[in-house]
RNA sequence: AACCCCAUGGUGUAAUGGUAGCACAAAUGAUUUUGGUUCAUUUAGUCCAGGUUCGAAUCCUGGUGGGGUUG
């Protein structure tokens, strides 16, 4: 009869996932691993989908023969449609520019893992994501330059209790170090690229949206110092600070200053210095600790966190920067830190 | 109708007789568990037909297209 304790570990066929499972069987855990389906049951959307392509499950299939290890697939396309894929479109179709990974970590992806865990009598559920957790506060990974605890701003307390982050004390390098060690060949190959989960070829994923709700394209203008300068498909397609894919030329870079839903219209601008905030509201918050009134905040992945004054107030929280921030994007989200832990975080208004 | 001006990559421009350059846009790549930003690379042009010249975006003639003035 088998002592050792049960962890149940997400796969999502990349290097990181790989040696974290790898870690957990050196350390003596039995290892089961699990990986989240979110391929659509429409062929014409799961054929151009990035999510769950066969170089994942090659890549699977050797990391789980290699380690003995169980795999179970499991399809929750519904819950990740409902739960993610529609509260962002309708964010985008009203202008604003959500963070899908932050609403679906603890509603979907961490909720359904951990169900499952406890279902098959795991203690923990592991992942290869690079942040710590101490005292039941989120830390930022050792390896700053991966840090992925911008993401999991809204887990729960109960969720971060269930959690392990193996790969929380290493940096990358020593991941992929282990990774060939281990001989994990198909992962470390593999491209470090992710993009969102129900991300098509050739098209935004804001656009993916549209035609998965079969929403009609609604173009607009492009309005710059009072006059049109072109047209764009509709302002799910724009966000705050863009340069990229305007089809606008201007003799100098143009930039998405301001996004109004209702007229259609999209502002640019062609000085930087116009998309510079000196405060802005955070809202829907969730707070793991109280925020002092000095702090930082990060107002989007691999961002640097800046100093703030921050004041709270009937579930809002007021942010002065105490330097101006570039393209402060309503939608997104704002995640307070002091120092490396994680106090919490919100949308920004 | 007459006269004048203009015509260069997708856009805006530079080169006034000597290898067509720049910015923006676009494409690709790097970076990235959102959208973006940023960086690198690449693609692509002298309106048409003649003429002068060793050589024409540049000078001449005509045409076409656009703008303007006069009436």
């Amino acid at each position: 009869m088998s002592a050792k304790p049960k962890i149940l570990v997400a796969l999502s066929g990349g290097v990181d996932s790989s040696v974290a499972a790898a870690m957990l069987v050196e350390e003596g855990y039995e290892v089961i691993g699990a990986t989240l389906s979110f391929r659509s049951p429409d062929p014409a959307f799961a054929e151009r989908q990035h999510c769950g392509a066969k170089s994942d499950f090659d890549s699977i299939e050797q990391l789980t023969a290699k380690l003995g290890i169980r795999h179970y697939v499991l399809d929750r396309y519904h819950e990740f449609e409902s739960r993610v894929l529609r509260p962002s479109w309708e964010a985008y179709r009203s202008g604003l520019t959500p963070n899908p990974c932050c609403l679906c970590n603890p509603r979907v992806k961490f909720g359904e893992l951990i169900a499952f865990a406890r279902e098959q009598g795991c203690l923990a559920l592991a992942t290869g994501h690079y942040a710590r957790i101490e005292n039941g506060l989120l830390r930022r990974g050792r390896d700053r330059n991966k840090d992925q605890s911008y993401f999991l701003y809204r887990l729960t307390p109960e969720q971060l209790a269930f959690l392990r982050f193996p790969l929380g004390g290493i940096d990358k390098t020593e991941v992929r170090r282990r990774a060939l060690a281990l001989g994990l060949t198909v992962a470390a190959g593999r491209k470090e690229s992710q993009d969102a989960c129900f991300a098509c070829d050739g098209e935004c994923f804001a656009e993916t949206l549209r035609r998965l709700f079969g929403e009609l394209p609604e173009p607009g203008d492009f309005i710059y110092n009072g006059r049109k300068v072109g047209r764009h498909p509709g302002v799910h397609c724009c966000t705050i600070g863009q340069r990229k894919g305007l089809n606008v030329a201007l003799g100098v870079p143009a930039y998405v200053a301001g996004i109004d839903a209702v007229s259609g219209e999209v502002e640019l601008v062609t000085d930087e210095k116009m998309l510079e905030c000196n405060a802005f509201a955070v809202e829907d918050l969730v707070l793991h600790r109280p925020l002092p009134a000095n702090c930082f905040v990060q107002i989007r992945y691999r961002t640097p966190a800046c100093p703030a004054s921050v004041s709270v107030e009937n579930g809002r929280v007021e942010v002065v920067p105490e330097t101006p921030l570039r393209a402060v994007t309503p939608g997104q989200s704002a995640v307070f830190y002091d120092g490396e832990y994680l106090l919490g975080g919100g949308i920004i208004k």
